[in-house]
RNA sequence: GUGGAUGUAGUUCAGUAGGUUAGAACGUCGGAUUGUGGUUCCGAAGGUCGUGGGUUCGAGCCCCAUCUUCCACCCCA
């Protein structure tokens, strides 16, 4: 019984190009929040289902893998239970586990069991890979690896403010040009205040962010079919043709929402947080869109999302503050912020722009010219040295012809060249080729260490 | 989860109204050049046409199923 092998839809391998890349893109992800004084931590692929369930809403719920238990999971069923074909409530009694679906509700879960042992505020990063059970798509895929840095335990909005400077080095390292758009929940919950809906919030949300996509005529027949009443939709028009920059906007909001509490809220904070970005040296845009929403449910305060200007994918980073999300966990009061950027989704980008050019220096620096076993040993003293000195280095396996080593160094853009054969050794000397020019020096064995301070490092 | 497209050498794609041995470009390998790559010239290898059924004298092409990828909705990194 063989069958062609593949793997499940949405996920991928990588291959070693891909893989450098791909690393490059951690490590320099990895750098910047250690810049910034984060520490990492990991958590398990699967945690126990009720930890993930009803964190993200409905939709949510829907696009978690379960994990059937082993063993006979049918065990403790009978067959009325079976008969009536309720999936949802048999899935919670022959699924304990699921696959994770994002980092934040696994850190959160982290911070309460291990409450004793951290030091508030907690700052930490984590990179690891997340599963989601929707229909892949460009840029959509069933397993991906998130990186997310988050800070709990603080409700200062200097942590809102780092995480958007943390955005900002990070696509600036990526030289991706990007727009990061900054709203609040607490506005939108003073907006569902002011029209009356208050128990609307996500509806109206989720509604409102539409706008662009679909026009306000439809996001407003969305919410009356979702129940609003037409007065309701109407008093929401205001908020919909706000206008001017980022302090008017907030200016005319605070004249609308002077009754609203959390809204009044939500407009101090995002006046506090447009303030230090304002006298800070950003090269990314920010922007105050009032109709970005997020839909994971546990976002309280402020939330981000940023997007390439030149790739349309999606999201490329988003996140947001919770005020709550231990509570569920049995640990009320302590607030969190925090971002996660989609490795996969920059890789994307990069990749489309053509800007992973300067990863040359990850590959091979010099190649040894192998001419056979007795200069073999000649060859490997000279890897030796080159090795010693931090420089990376090959010495090609067989006694190819020169051509073919040749032409390997170039499609592996390998820079130096090393030949030494019979002629050199006997002379004690090595030829070294700078495949860039074509030009050829030699030199005795003894020149290597300082030609590779003067050329071979500086470059 | 709903609706719609797609699938042909390693890659990007041709493939005419269903008719012999399925083509090109790029890449790979070999040669021109026995110690000199990236240019050029010559040559070669490489495909059970996503998979499984069906219609037909005959299927890459038509029908059905299935998988993948992609697009829209939903949602999101």
């Amino acid at each position: 019984m063989s069958s062609k092998p593949s793997i499940p839809k949405g996920t991928r391998d990588f291959s070693t190009e891909e893989m450098l890349k791909r690393e490059y893109i951690f490590e320099s992800i990895k750098q910047i929040f250690r810049l910034y004084g984060y520490q990492p931590i990991e958590t398990p692929a699967i945690e126990n289902l009720p930890t993930l369930l009803g964190k993200y809403g409905e939709e949510g719920d829907k696009l978690l893998f379960r994990i059937l238990n082993s063993g006979d999971f049918l065990s403790s069923l009978t067959d009325d239970d079976l008969a009536k074909r309720e999936y949802s409530k048999l899935s919670s009694r022959i699924c304990e586990k699921g696959l994770r679906y994002d980092l934040t509700v696994p850190f959160a879960r982290y911070v309460v069991q291990h409450r004793d042992e951290i030091v508030f505020p907690f700052k930490r990063y984590q990179i690891q890979p997340v599963w989601r059970a929707d229909r892949p798509q460009k840029g959509r895929y069933r397993e991906f690896f998130q990186c997310d840095v988050d800070v709990i335990g603080s409700d200062s909005l200097l942590n809102e403010y780092e995480l958007i400077r943390i955005i900002d080095d990070i696509f600036k390292k990526f030289r991706i040009s990007t727009v990061i758009k900054i709203n609040n929940r607490k506005i939108l919950a003073g907006i569902a205040d002011y029209i009356g809906e208050s128990g609307r919030i996500i509806d109206i949300t989720i509604a409102i962010d539409k706008i662009d996509k679909i026009g306000i005529g439809n996001v407003k027949s969305e919410l009356s079919s979702k129940g609003l009443s037409d007065e309701a939709i109407s008093s929401l028009q205001p908020f919909l043709q706000l206008s001017g920059d980022t302090s008017d906007k907030l200016a005319s909001l605070s004249k609308l929402l002077f009754e609203s509490e959390a809204g009044m809220k939500g407009i101090t904070e995002l006046q506090a947080l447009f303030a230090y970005i304002e006298s800070s040296p950003l090269t990314c845009d920010v922007e105050l869109d009032l109709t970005l929403a997020r839909g994971l449910n546990y976002y309280t305060g402020a939330i981000i999302e940023v997007k390439s200007k030149d790739v349309s994918i999606g999201s490329i980073c988003g996140g947001g503050r919770y005020d709550n999300l231990t509570g569920v966990f049995g640990m009320e009061g302590v607030s969190g912020v925090g971002i996660s950027f989609g490795a996969d989704r920059i890789y994307d980008v990069l990749n489309q722009l053509d800007l992973f050019n300067d990863l040359k220096g990850s590959s091979t620096e010099v190649l040894i010219v192998n001419f056979g076993e007795n200069e073999t040993k000649y060859a490997l003293k000279i890897l030796d040295q080159l090795r010693g000195m931090e420089v990376k280095s090959e010495l090609f396996p067989d006694a190819a012809k020169l051509k073919k080593q040749l032409s390997y160094a170039d499609s592996k853009k390998i820079p130096y060249i090393i030949i030494a054969g019979e002629e050199e050794i006997s002379k004690n000397t090595i030829t070294i080729k700078i495949m860039s020019s074509g030009e050829q020096k030699s030199m005795p064995l003894d020149k290597l260490s300082s030609f590779v301070n003067e050329e071979i490092k500086r470059s």
